[in-house]
RNA sequence: UGACCCAUGGUGUAAUCGGUAACACACCAGUUUUUGGUUCUGGCAUUCAAGGUUCGAGUCCUUGUGGGUCAACCA
């Protein structure tokens, strides 16, 4: 059976499919370009996939590139920051770790390049004015009175400004394009100036700094960059990105834009997540409620799952909203086939055994994860004094209620089936006791009862379980686009109850082995990850998303 | 009162010389299940509008409508 099932290509593969037809030769190289100005966010996730898997498809390369060329903002720190996420998402660049401070002096080289081709003129005029001159979108812009300027005298006040004897701000290089274009960008941008500041990589060498449009192209070109795949906010930058490499007679790498994805619930702004570190709303860029890698990570989102995300969500050039629920959906379909089943029981109450042997202590064989052999067992230990949550009794328990109540028989996971005989309520008439019989003969493996018990209940020995504290997650907003309604400030949806914190939880013992960053599901509960504050004395759990649960779905329609 | 980009189900994407709407998530119903998890099965849109070209249009043309982007010595 011939497999030609004609594969569906996204409109970007689609020009590559298209070029590689007309010249088989063309190595596909691509490139992600972060500014080490911050933290990678979900956003970046896209782009980091598109890039490197796009590349990979194709059998080419993609680079890591920094684009450092604002010295007031980029730090060291973050650089290495963001080499950590992108290996963790589980992409490798290799040897190809770029700076475009690197290329600094090329830069600068190509700048006196396009001066002396009459193509770039310095101005000394001020922001103010040099936006006044641009015009707007409906009119066209003036030319600078500097645009005249001869080459000879533009190529010696380039050089003072690189020499540093015009102060910050007194001049700036031009490009001279065309003021009357009707793409804003076009209207001689400005290319290069004058920040005497300390660079993190290239310190006081330089007084002047390339702006991006006259770094990111360039850097491309010099290595040779064939597709430079990028979002659809640069799609006006393309006219300046191409003119710049025919003017400058460089390698033709060829800028694709593709639409940035909107996520229900998460905002990428940087300046806007910056506010909830700030105020103390979460509790640093890597709280496990912020959209940041390494926030995604410590709530125990494997990698794998969002590069599928990245997948499923496609490449296309129309805006949208993803559903959090597909993210939701990859996360737990990745989680359900590689954790352990762990039983912990978040809101306890004490369960008795009135006919098991007091002191008796059996340990049941539980299978990690029943969708994987390989995976093996571990042992429980089972005794008459048990915890079981208090949502899995009811006083008066419906027909449909597959859990405990009096005279109601379920199944212990792992254990025995018991049914319920009795219970206690405290002086509020909260239930706190629930008296139970087993049947010897029902034990989990060798059970001859011929006992059906509907329900399965989770459950930890009281006399064997760990004290944890649990970290549950909800969502950061209580809507979908926090940022949709311009009236509205986007910290008026902040949800205040998005962290809710557990600290009478029980857990199996085995979890006392559990490491930093290892992700379990509770059964019946969710999955759930180690937290990097857990202690010797303390495991902290990270709620990583929930199980689905059609019983409480069902429950709240009605 | 400009230029550019976009428009397929609830959501996101497919439909590769125009050939009769596919996949995933979500949802509904059922199946399986010592997790109300998982599995499996079935159900769920005629493609923004109006014209036009054609034997045939989601795909081409025209005109509308709606949405997005663009004027930092940021990237």
């Amino acid at each position: 059976m011939s497999d030609v099932a004609k594969e569906s290509l996204n409109f970007i593969e689609q020009i590559i499919h298209d070029d590689l037809e007309t010249n088989p030769n063309i190595t596909v190289h691509t490139r992600f370009p972060p500014e080490p100005n911050g933290f990678l966010h979900i956003g970046h996730v896209k782009a980091i996939c598109i890039n490197f898997e796009t590349a990979k498809k194709y059998g080419g390369k993609t680079n890591l590139r920094f684009d450092d060329t604002n010295p007031l903002t980029e730090k060291t720190l973050y650089v290495d920051n963001i080499k950590n996420d992108i290996k963790w998402l589980g992409y490798d660049w290799e040897d190809r770790e770029y700076y475009a401070s690197d290329y600094f002096q090329q830069l600068y080289d190509f700048a006196v390049d396009l001066i002396k081709k009459g193509l770039a003129y310095v101005d000394e005029s001020t922001p103010e004015q040099i936006a006044e001159m641009k015009g707007t979108t409906t009119s066209p812009g003036v030319d600078s009175p500097a645009r005249t300027r001869s080459v000879e005298e533009n190529l010696r006040l380039f050089e003072e400004m690189k020499d540093g004897k015009h102060p910050d701000g007194s001049m700036v290089l031009r490009a001279k394009v065309d003021m009357k274009h009707p793409n804003m960008l076009m209207r001689d941008p400005n290319i290069y100036r004058i920040k005497k500041a300390t660079h993190h990589r290239t310190g006081d060498d330089w007084c002047i700094y390339p702006l991006y449009d006259f770094a990111h192209g360039q850097s491309d070109s010099i290595e040779n960059i064939t597709y430079s795949l990028c979002s659809l906010e640069f799609r006006h930058h393309r006219d300046l990105y191409n003119w710049l490499i025919e003017k400058l007679e460089i390698f033709p790498s060829r800028q694709i834009e593709f639409a940035r994805m909107n996520v229900e619930y998460m905002i990428t702004s940087k300046r806007r997540l910056l506010k909830l570190v700030n105020d103390n709303l979460v509790t640093g860029w890597d709280d496990p409620r912020m959209p940041t890698i390494s926030g995604m990570r410590r709530k125990g989102y494997p990698p794998a799952a969002l590069r599928t995300f990245v997948d499923k969500v496609g490449v296309a050039k129309r805006d949208n909203l993803i559903e959090i629920g597909l993210l939701e959906s990859c996360v737990r379909d990745e989680l359900n086939k590689t954790t352990a089943r762990v039983m912990g029981v978040l809101d306890p109450l004490k369960l008795i055994i009135t006919n098991y042997p007091e002191g008796q202590v059996e340990q049941m064989e539980a299978v990690n994860n029943p969708g994987d052999e390989s995976m093996g067992t571990r042992s429980i230990p089972f005794s008459r004094e048990l915890y079981i949550e208090q949502g899995d009794f009811m006083e008066d328990a419906p027909k449909k209620f597959f859990r405990l109540g009096p005279g109601k028989t379920v199944r212990l996971k792992n254990g025995y089936i018991i049914t319920c005989e009795d219970f206690k309520k405290d002086e509020n008439g909260k239930v706190v006791e629930v008296h139970c019989k087993y049947y010897p003969d029902s034990r989990s493996g060798s059970d001859t009862s011929g006992i059906k018990a509907k329900g399965v209940l989770h459950w930890v020995s009281i006399g064997h379980a760990v004290k944890v504290t649990i970290n549950n997650y909800h969502r950061l907003f209580t809507v979908e686009q926090p940022l949709a309604d311009p009236d509205k400030d986007f910290m008026e949806f902040f949800n205040n109850n998005s962290l809710e914190v557990l600290d009478n939880v029980y857990v199996e013992p085995s979890l006392l082995t559990a490491k930093v960053g290892e992700r379990f599901q509770f059964m019946r509960k969710g999955y759930y990850c180690l937290d990097t504050t857990s202690t010797e004395d303390n495991l902290v759990f990270n709620s990583t998303v929930g199980l689905k649960d059609s019983w409480a779905k069902k429950n709240k329609k009605k």
